[in-house]
DNA sequence: CCTTGACCTAAAGTTAGGTTTAGAAATTAC
DNA sequence: GTAATTTCTAAACCTAACTTTAGGTCAAGG
């Protein structure tokens, strides 16, 4: 009941919307870092919330959890994140999403040669582009090649 | 060598860059579906070359394997599909494209708005959007929840 | 004919991002 | 003071999209 006995995980799962095991599962990532009560039990800042919601943003925008911790990495580790702080690493995230959006309307572009052609996988066809990192994860293959052109 | 026995697998996954591993999961998925030779070994159409890069193609686009068999099945089954199949398709893979650049879009205008007011959390925040969809598959937390207006 | 390389199947392994389970200990509620 | 919640850890399980492995078979060149 004390003020600064910080909240449960529980407690912090309900504000955020978080299940439990995801707040643990991100903690061994390395994205949040409790402190542990007498008991051993987890205890978290009130700051944490934004922290977690944070997260969560970042992964709409499809950054992975090593990216985002990285990105967490800037803010202040010896004081609690001012709004200032938030707005600074904020706007790293929009440059990431500015790349993403950048890439997709490449894609599309590209995509309407296509359908004006009819051709999809010659190899002048623009969707060829190895340098496509916007995947999400892990995944698929290598790169776009194609057919010769007669066929 | 005769023109119509087909190209072996090794011969298509050169073709389109693909693994021949992951041509043989494509088939699994019902993505692709070649025939056998006397041997047993399967041997594909060149159309098939066609058929995979749309496969990439759709796979950057954020398609899942699910989704795109279901695409590819307004393809014509009964006959080599023609330039105007492809184009059929093709536009409906342009619509889901758009799609996800406009929620990108109206990602990056709340994260603007974000920006501005230094939040990342509060319940006013227009990144509560728990309708979005554009997630990459299957994981991620449920929906996007903040702080108390105060702390 | 024989060897080498390509191909076959089935099953297990991989990564990301978590969830579920099991059994025990801490907290809270009455 | 006891019962009901929470929380704890460790390990197993889950999905997507593949790859790797193991143990054989097929095909092509000399």
């Amino acid at each position: 009941m004390a003020v600064s006995e910080g909240l449960a995980i529980g407690a912090l799962a309900r504000r955020t919307g978080l299940a439990v095991s995801a707040i643990r599962y991100y903690e061994a990532q390395g994205l949040i870092t409790p402190w542990r009560n007498a008991g051993g039990q987890r205890r978290y800042q009130r700051a944490d919330i934004r922290r977690l919601s944070f997260v969560m943003i970042a992964q709409q925008f499809g950054l992975t959890l090593p990216e985002i911790r990285e990105v967490l990495s800037d803010l202040p580790g010896n004081r609690t994140p001012t709004p200032q702080d938030w707005k600074a690493i904020s706007i790293g995230l929009r440059a990431h999403l500015d790349q993403r959006i950048d890439t997709l309307l490449r894609l599309r572009d590209n995509l309407d040669g296509c359908i004006g052609c009819g051709c999809l996988s010659l190899p002048k066809c623009a969707l060829y582009n190895p340098d496509d990192r916007a995947k999400s994860h892990g995944s698929g293959p290598r790169y776009l090649m194609g057919d010769a052109p007669e066929t």
